[in-house]
DNA sequence: CCTAGTTGGTGTATGACGTACACAAGTTAG
DNA sequence: CTAACTTGTGTACGTCATACACCAACTAGG
């Protein structure tokens, strides 16, 4: 009877600090769901997310692996936590109209990316459930406030910023990755040049002749240029445009 | 000297074909990479991503596990591999304009994804370098013949129709599969209307109290409706305006 | 104050996983 | 015929998540 609430996710208890905490005798705890959280976060951010393991964490902390397991039901729980701690609350207002909010918040998103990498490879379990993650989700909400959209509207829309400022987090990501470990070229343009076929990839083909992904080999101003931050940009204004479209036509 | 491409990544000269298969002697082979992987593909049909271990592979094939390493230098390899080979090649050519076609290369996309909902879970890795993924790629471009678009632009729109495609499909898979679960209620929903405080979620909360995710409860037609299908289309049709803009503004 | 019940942390153990390595048997080139 | 090389096998190692039994510390009820 004293379960608060039937049916909820255990991991969704421990992230909204739902665990009935009414402690009816031993020890006093020396370890904290937060103290683990923090350790968890610390040891992704050094060592991506292949360096947080029960056991390297535990051993962080100073005590043994399955104590962890005090805290935590598994190691996908952890996970879930160690993400919304991450990700923290966005800044809570943005100037502007609505298309420099969505601009802004999609910018802090990116930062966020990018100082914690390894989120990127947090399998994503659906929509965000976390109290962080729900404030952000909050927050992109509200840039779009003064449009024309519904609301089921809003919630697509900043879905959709969100998965693109993602994706394209872990794209600027992989290529930094191959980049830094040793190649000289860009590793898709070096497979693409010299194994597709132009009969069998015209249009790739195309794309490799306007030299599109010969980043930074032509300084700015020139034909094309460094490749992932015209990426956001483009696609990024794109999604803009398409949602003033629509916003515009209902005016 | 027989290296015929120096520096290029061993999954790539996997994925395109070129090992120097000079067969100098040994035993003739008895296993093959396009069984290996074809096995490796019904294996992660059958079970998802999870079911798909080198042993358990091995086992399907009647086989040591070891004896994959003579074919494949890693498991990561071996997933490249397996995905491409599931996407296969897409349909070479769709009517219509462009905005047409576009539609039509995402559908043939989201129903590879319903089909193998496995290489959701696969660990992208950067831009497509298999050759079918590469078809694909170019399909894609083909798709946007006919516009304004410059070669990068065509290539960043593709990439954000292929995001937008496989996070679409991710979100639906994880919906359906908590939803199958036992869950009596959309477990988004379930979450945030018993943990969220309108006071520090007042834009979701806006979201919930407008019905937007109590979904197939509502019959076609009536004030809100199935969640995830609305989704699609929304973010598809703003995608697509936003492109048409572009080409609109230039022409 | 005592005691019974509960909890935090430990230790040990298990099964699965990816893969390094040495080896035997088969095959081909010289 | 032989030397070189390859395929498939067997064994072994290190890592991982986690189940389970145990002890010691603590607290509530009597």
């Amino acid at each position: 009877m004293s379960d608060s609430d039937p049916g909820l996710p255990p991991a969704v208890e421990l992230l909204w600090g739902l665990r009935d905490k009414g402690r009816r005798g031993g020890p006093k705890p020396v370890l904290s769901l937060e103290k683990i959280v923090a350790a968890a976060v610390e040891l992704a951010d050094e060592g991506g997310l292949a360096a947080l393991s029960m056991s390297r964490l535990a051993e962080k902390l100073g005590f043994t692996t399955m104590s962890l397991y005090r805290y935590v039901g598994s190691k996908e729980e952890l996970l879930l936590l160690a993400l919304d701690a991450a990700i923290g609350a966005p800044a809570y207002e943005h100037p502007g109209d609505w298309k420099d909010r969505a601009r802004a918040w999609c910018q802090e998103l990116t930062v966020f990316y990018r100082q914690h990498p390894w989120t990127l490879d947090v399998p994503i379990s659906g929509l965000p459930a976390g109290p962080n993650q729900l404030l952000w989700f909050d927050r992109g909400l509200a840039a779009l406030a003064g449009t024309t959209f519904t609301e089921a509207e809003k919630a697509s829309a900043v879905l959709l910023l969100a998965t693109f400022v993602r994706t394209q987090a872990q794209l600027v990501r992989d290529i930094l990755a191959t980049m830094t470990a040793g190649a000289t070229e860009p590793p898709w343009t070096a497979v693409v040049t010299r194994l597709a076929d132009p009969q069998r990839y015209p249009e790739v083909a195309k794309v490799i002749a306007a030299g599109v992904f010969d980043d930074d080999a032509t300084p700015p101003g020139q034909g094309e240029d460094a490749f992932p931050d015209d990426e956001y940009a483009f696609g990024l204004d794109r999604i803009l445009d398409g949602l003033a479209a629509l916003d515009h036509s209902r005016r």
